[in-house]
Parts: structure tokens; C-alpha cells; sequence
DNA sequence: TGAATGATGCGCT
DNA sequence: GCGCATCATTCAT
């Protein structure tokens, strides 16, 4: 096995239309450098929610308290509540002042699997980040973690080569506007999605 | 295996 | 007060 070339990706990677990221985030390593120790994870499953005029955007209507980081620049993470019970991370896209994003709803774990497994106890090792709220829980993401810089030390991604042979579209779940939009890419060959097929 | 439901906090009208 | 980018549990097939 040649060992895979581990590129970190910086501002350029995020500062493009969100749609093209979307098919490319997939199969890109998620490093949370956290106080307990290294936790990383292959992504599988993402969600674009894009702009003003994205019904299903928390920035439809322009900002608010809450989706200031939305608007913020490329490469911020926006963490918010969902449900009062679960957190959703989120990757801001496209240039500063426009308010899109990925969300992250599904990975497969690669290191720290302990600490994970801590933050989620009793659950099979492909259960525990496939699912946006699910992934935040036994990554120990919360609001702390909201609009930290994603080019920084603690929270980045890279590229370790990791080829995605065919990626599955549909629509967008949980969401009750914009429901037509194909806007949820994931990576079909996966066991780590938050929902099969 | 799938549908229904409750938990639970807060942003926004 | 309503609705929400969710999930685990319960109960039914």
C-alpha cells in the first residue's frame, strides 16, 4: 500500500459555488484535534443549503443572530441546535457576504474510535457519525465550536487521496421547503450514511 | 422493517 | 406560541 499523500485544504477549497464542493467534500478527512486526543473521519454525506433565496437556508430573509457565521467567510464553522436536543455542523461555502454551506450528515471513522465511542456509548462502530446529529455527539461538537476558522489547527480538512466511485444525489431530508431541490450528495458505497440508498 | 411519537431548547413572529 | 437541516424508542406488521 503506497502510502496516501495527506494534503491539508486551505481557504481556495471552500470559496467556490457550493454545488461544485459538494461531489468533491465526499471521500475528504475530517481532523478535530479536540483536548481529549485526535479524532478524524472520512465524509460520506452532505447537505448544500445555499443563500437568501435557499427556503430551507437559515439565511432566507437575510441574517439573524444565529446565521451570522453563515454569512461570515469561506472555511467557518456553523454550528447551530436542531430539535433542542442535537447539534448540526456545518462547513460555510462561497464568499463572504453570500451564506452557504455543507452540512455534514455522515462520516466513517478513522481515528480516536474510542473517544467516540465515549460520546456515544453502546452503538456498532458504523453507527456512530452516520447521521448529522449523530456525528456531533460522538465528535463532542456543540456551540463552542461554532464559527471557528476550518483553516486553522483545531478542526480542518484534508485530502488523503481517497478516490469515491459513484456518488448517489436526492433530495434534501427533514427539511418541509425547498423539498425538490437534489441538493444531498452522498457516497453510495458506504455503510456510513444516515439513510441506505 | 416501518410508522408513529416524545424529548427538549431556542429562534423568530 | 410554533416549528425546527434529529434520533431513539415503541408498537405494529
Amino acid at each position: 500500500m503506497p502510502s496516501a499523500q495527506k494534503k491539508r485544504l486551505g481557504r481556495s477549497f471552500y470559496d467556490r459555488p457550493t454545488l461544485e464542493i459538494a461531489p468533491e467534500i465526499l471521500g475528504k478527512v475530517l481532523v478535530y484535534n479536540s483536548k481529549r486526543g485526535r479524532l478524524s473521519a472520512r465524509v460520506t454525506e452532505v447537505e448544500a443549503y445555499i443563500g437568501e433565496t435557499d427556503p430551507a437556508c437559515h439565511a432566507f430573509g437575510g441574517p439573524t443572530r444565529r446565521s451570522q457565521p453563515l454569512f461570515g467567510f469561506p472555511g467557518t464553522a456553523y454550528v447551530y441546535l436542531i430539535y433542542g436536543v442535537y447539534f448540526c455542523f456545518n462547513f460555510v461555502t462561497e464568499r463572504e457576504g453570500k451564506a452557504a454551506a455543507l452540512l455534514l450528515r455522515g462520516a466513517e471513522a478513522m481515528e480516536g474510535v474510542e473517544i467516540m465511542h465515549e460520546n456515544s456509548p453502546g452503538r456498532k462502530e458504523n453507527r456512530l457519525l452516520n447521521g448529522p446529529g449523530k456525528f456531533c455527539r460522538s465528535f463532542g461538537i456543540d456551540l463552542t465550536h461554532n464559527g471557528l476558522d476550518l483553516t486553522g489547527n483545531d478542526i480542518y480538512l484534508e485530502d488523503h487521496s481517497f478516490a469515491v466511485t459513484e456518488i448517489g444525489t436526492s433530495t434534501r431530508i427533514g427539511i418541509s421547503k425547498g423539498k425538490e431541490l437534489m441538493w444531498r450528495f452522498f457516497d453510495v458505497r458506504s455503510d456510513s450514511l444516515s439513510r441506505t440508498a
